[in-house]
DNA sequence: CAAACATATGAATATATATTCATATGTTTT
DNA sequence: AAAACATATGAATATATATTCATATGTTTG
């Protein structure tokens, strides 16, 4: 009675391949994995309440760690910390007066990025 | 000996704040915690690899679930998981057809938001 | 030079989250 | 109805990450 029919099961993925055609399209147009990876890093900049809210505040005005600090209600510790996140990810610059560091938002793609964001929410 | 002048520590800051107008000014223009924190949340949903080649596969075609664990050799599982959060994100529709449940771009907020980020990666 | 101060950072902790595994749900087919 | 199958989902585990705490670095000022 062991019921068993169909044994070969293929890779990955449990169930049968469906539409190699679609995949065969899909596949020419795939950006290399390298793309795929960096732009999900550079998202994970924006996914971050404390880091969207430093940015949004470097949409008007160069501020420095201290501003920023009061501003947003938060340790000094903790917002240099996510500046740093921010400036590996090229996303803010900074200069020095003296023991002040300014910081203001690096180009204009962070405010394209977040208008398209807000557009999609406010849908 | 005992050295401690000024001993008045403000508040989370433990700094004087330097720029009260810039602050002031930042503050009018700054959008409501609750947009800061939904469009933070937006952004964790394209922030993983795994999301990210889901929501690009679906540029061109739309695919089941099948195709894209076959396509992205990961568990139907793992895709399944995935798309429940970009399903809950709005980015994606589906609709079912017998078993099966094809799965396409909610609008076209996601290829902008994309190209922007390709943007300033490439810059 | 010492004190004060703005900022940076390593380590620890707490929390979030991606994947796996097992299994459930719902549909089709025989 | 039972088998096959596509998909969904709860629980467990492993990993990533945000914040705190303590302290380091570098600059200015008395």
């Amino acid at each position: 009675m062991a019921r068993k029919k169909k044994e070969e099961i293929p890779e990955s993925c449990s169930c049968t391949i469906i539409h190699e055609d679609r995949i065969n399209r899909v596949r020419k147009h795939m950006p290399k994995d390298e793309v795929l990876f960096n732009l999900a890093e550079l998202f994970k900049s924006f996914a971050d309440t404390t880091r969207v809210r430093i940015l949004y505040s470097l949409f008007k005005e160069e501020m420095c760690v201290c501003d920023l600090s009061a501003f947003l209600g938060m340790t000094q510790s903790a917002i240099s910390h996510q500046l740093r996140i921010l400036k590996l990810a090229r996303l803010v610059r900074f200069h020095k007066v003296g023991k002040v560091v300014y910081y203001s938002l690096e180009d204009d793609h962070v405010k394209e990025i977040f208008n398209y964001g807000l557009a999609h929410i406010n849908e």
